[in-house]
DNA sequence: GACTTTTGACTACGTTCGTAGTAAATTTAA
DNA sequence: TTAAATTTACTACGAACGTAGTCAAAAGTC
């Protein structure tokens, strides 16, 4: 349920990360692909993939007729912007409250809880002279 | 530069923080303490105080003639959401990058990049089998 | 009590994004 | 080559959010 940190839309950024798990899609192998999740008609598709382009985030070249699309960065790149735009804005630059997050969330051991609080404590420690 | 991933904007979530920075505002007291850091009209905080409060982020008593507000659920558990909402849709679920990203960011010592370079793994291999 | 200031409700506009229709251009098939 | 199908461009609309004006109610002042 949060807005506009970095943007790309929810769908923008779904149809980004598809044209990196198969570069040089074509629009209509991006909306067979998306198919599978959501359901949206094939002009949506294009309209993002267009948006994408425009904005940047995605490279194009007519092959036979069709383009063919291409993420104009590698995918680590972009997520390592959004993770820091991310820490940044709605972090405020504090790594604790996603240790926290971890820490409380399922799927880890004990163990790795324990390892996790410790660091943070660490972390406050530093981060009160910030 | 991302948008719309938990339904609160960026000028929402900074008067949120404000609110449970000083619980208890006035939208006046509101308007002084962010003219700090943006230009913005009175009116336009006073519009998204509403909205946070029409949302049910904020809470609100009439005291002396006069709105007061205070955060409707405490910061950590909103934030832990926030990250979780983060975490599941932009990251797919999967904690490891936003870790990694932690790890070879700047305030860390190296002691602690390890330790969470070392976390990392382990979850990675349990995320293994998601 | 009339005037000024403060406060809050309502309305509105621009932008971004999800959504998609329609039409134009291009390619393919008959 | 003419019709059919595919692909792309253009246009549009609603919701969310940042932004802010107007106006009325309320409170304080003289």
């Amino acid at each position: 349920m949060l807005k506009k940190h970095h943007g790309l839309g929810e769908l923008e950024l779904d149809v980004l990360k598809l044209v990196w798990q198969t570069p040089g899609s074509t629009v209509q192998e991006l909306v067979d692909l998306i198919a599978a999740d959501r359901a949206c008609a094939r002009t949506t598709v294009l309209t993002v993939v267009q948006r994408l382009h425009t904005k940047g985030f995605l490279t194009r070249k007519k092959v036979d007729g069709v383009f063919r699309f291409w993420g104009k960065e590698e995918q680590s790149k972009v997520m390592t912007r959004l993770i820091g735009q991310f820490v940044e804005k709605v972090l405020d630059g504090s790594a604790a409250p996603f240790l926290a997050y971890l820490a409380d969330s399922t799927g880890l051991t004990e163990a790795q809880a324990n390892k996790l609080r410790d660091i943070v404590r660490e972390i406050e420690k530093n981060e009160g002279r910030r």
